[in-house]
Order: structure tokens, then sequence, then C-alpha cells
DNA sequence: GAGTGTGAAGTAATTCACAGCG
DNA sequence: CGCTGTGAATTACTTCACACTC
């Protein structure tokens, strides 16, 4: 407790506000890709579907980056968010789970441009523990606790049937794993201090779902 | 205006609220299989990983469907959820870009399985169109718009790069599609009326760098 | 002037707590 | 009794509006 950490003053962090952050970075990229050099929360939010006073409130939560009366500096804007974000670093990632969603995730080359890096692969089934997918050997699950010790993985990537999960989620938490996105469609239980990040496929489509079937009638 | 629909008088639901209920009707139904028959706010809010109060207000959005002093019975749950989510009928979807995450999700069961059927899919690159994923025929987008009234597509699924989303949206919500799925890291501009989910891996994982960074360092 | 940063006001979501029914 | 269903209280999130700075 003797230090301050650098957003950290008890404040609460929306979930929906760093959401929106990642989504001001990945637009703010863009425009330094086209060489725009300052823009305003006005544009930011035109640009990423909320309001002017949302993006300078979301801002405000961890600083003030803009000058009053010009706007913000997109590339100093950007490096702040991705600051804030943690990502100027690399996060070393394991795989688990080497089925269709899982070879999917690794050939997708955002990950590691973003800074995420798969530095292992792991799956229970014996016929794919030793095969390759992309250029990595897929490793034996009974390895995954030891394997993630040995090579330091922050971040695991669960792809694998439901019934896994748990079991899983319990190893690479004692592993020291604190962050988990999982693609299974059940929420496993973690203690305090891991978080875990859910993607549904299937929750998604049925709020689509649920939505047309709201309005969809009077079409 | 004559008739007034199911679940809709002028409430408005949230999105949490949404994927709760998509969360709680999986439980549902795992617990269906394993031949449970009644349960409680309590119990799904455990497994749920919420409170009961919430599963119940949740609940109590459209119905009462429980006994008091006795809790929900499991199957009768399971389809009022159901029901409510439109999950009785069969969705007709078309899938846009045949890539990595494009090819994962046509071979992803759990579509068809929860009603999803996806009808078509559709590629830009001609060095695609006219090739195979799955046991469907790769088709060229630029007959996209036509194909989607031809084959009564309600829903699409995105998978094409950023850059090429808001063309395609602009196209197939002229065709009629009031139901998007997209998986590229931008949200696209749409008409009152068209829902759009985005599903971003990307940000899903600065999410959890956010999250590391915070509490991390002290580890 | 133009556009940020921010308290204050307003709205939405969650939790509490208990009346009421089986 | 037990557990639901729900108004009321609380907490979280968003929008407003304006003082302040460039």
């Amino acid at each position: 407790m003797a230090f301050e950490r650098a957003f950290d003053v008890a404040k609460k962090i929306s979930d929906s506000a760093i959401h929106r952050l990642s989504l001001y970075v990945r637009i703010l990229e863009e425009w330094e890709r086209e060489g725009r050099d300052t823009t305003s929360s006005e544009e930011l939010a035109e640009r990423g579907g909320t309001t002017a006073a949302q993006v300078r409130k979301d801002l405000s939560l961890f600083g003030s980056f803009g000058k009053r009366g010009l706007g913000y500096s997109v590339g100093e804007l950007a490096d702040h968010i991705r600051s804030i974000l943690g990502l100027g670093r690399t996060w070393r990632v394991a795989l688990v789970g080497a089925g269709r969603i899982g070879t999917a995730l690794l050939e997708y080359r955002g990950f590691r441009e973003r800074g995420f890096d798969i530095v292992a692969v792991y799956d229970a089934d014996p016929a794919k523990v030793g095969g390759c997918v992309g250029e990595r050997t897929v490793r034996d699950v009974a390895g995954l606790e030891e394997g993630i010790r040995a090579e330091g993985v922050e971040i695991v990537v669960l792809a694998v049937p439901g019934e896994a999960v748990q079991p899983i989620v319990d190893l690479v938490v004692r592993a020291g794993v604190r962050g988990i996105l999982n693609f299974a469609p059940l929420k496993p239980r973690v203690p305090e201090g891991v978080t875990v990040r859910d993607v549904n496929l299937v929750m998604e489509l049925e709020a689509l779902s649920f939505a047309l079937s709201q309005d969809g009638p009077d079409a």
C-alpha cells in the first residue's frame, strides 16, 4: 500500500467505460494511419456511436488529456488510452482447447498485433496432442499447470466444452493465472482477484432473436 | 397497433437482463438433462453468478413463472424463457465473410442446435467464391442483396474486415435484414429498428489487460 | 470563441426487504 | 413456513450545463 498505482484511487471503472476506451483507441489508431493529428470529443463520439459528454467523462476517469478550446492530439490520446488499458506490453497467453474456435483464434492476427502472444496450446484429446495447429504443437492438458508456471502465462483463453471448463479454471487459477477469456457458454466460478470475460456467440444470437421477436412481428 | 405483443407494454428490457435470461435457459437445460424438476431463484443465482433478487426481477419483467413457497419448475421455466427469447423457431442466417472466423462459425454446431440456420455464405474474394466451406458453396457478395430477399434471410453474421463493414451493413439493411452479428472491431451505423450486436475478441482481451494491469502489479 | 473537464441532475440497474400466496 | 413477486431504497451510469482554459 506504500505506492499509489497509476489510475487507482479506489475509483470504480465500469465495464462499459473500458469497452468504450477500447473502441476509442481503435478509432484513434485509424486516424493516426490517415495522418490526422487532432480531434474532439464530438468527433470521437460521432464515430464511436456515443455522446461527446460520455467521451469526456470516460477520459476524465483517468486524467485530462485534452486542451480546452482545441481538443485532443490523436497520437497522444491513443498513447494515453493504450497505457490505461495496459497495452504497452506483451501478454503471455495460453490457449486451452484446439477445436474449431481455438484454432480459428490461433490464426487470428489481431491477437498478436495487439500484444497478446499465444505461447502455448493445450488440448485434452489424445488425437490432437502432439499435432500441430498453426506453427504450434498441441500439448497434453495434463501438463497445463506445470506449463503455465514454466512459461509465465498470464492469460488463458478457454475454448473447451462446457463441462470441462470449471476443472480447468480451477487449475489455471491455482497455477497463478489472473485473467481468463472464456468461450464456453457457462460462467465459471473464480476467486476474488481473477477476471473472467465471457464471449458467447449463442448468447449474442439469442439477444438478436429477442430483439427481432419484439419488433419483428409488425414488419 | 391493434394487438398488444407478448412482452411489450412499452417496458424497456436491458441488455444485461437478456444476457442473463440466455444464461438461465442454458443452466435450466442442463438441469433438464439431469432430470431435476424444480429449482429456486437462489439456486439459479448461485449457478449463474448473480443474486436471487436479480433472478426474480429478471423473470418478473415477463410474468410470474414460479410458485410461492415452492420455486420454479425447471422445464416450464425453460420453456417460458425460450419463448421470451424467441427461440421457438428457426432463424434464417447468412454468413458474410468466409475467412478464419467465418469458417469457424460455420462449423460450430451450437448455432444450428439453437435454431440459427446458416442458409448461405458470401465472400468478396474471387478466390473463395465458388469454393466450399463445410458443405456450403461460397457465393459472390455481389449477389448478397438479391440472395437475402430470395432466401428470406433475417439475420446476417458479418465476419469481414473493418473497412468492408459499413457498405455491407447498408446493403443488408436495404435488403430487409433487422439483425446483425458483427465481428469487426468497428461499430456500424444502422437505422432505427435494426439491431447490431458486436462481438469483439480484441476488446475482451483489452478488458482483461486493463483488469490485470490494475491489480496485477502487487501480486 | 471553442471545446475540455466536472459537479450536479437525471435515468437506469441492482439490491433490499417484506407482503402475500401455496 | 418457504420462496416468490414487487415496491422502495440504493447504487451505478449517463446526460446536462457551465465554469474554465487555451
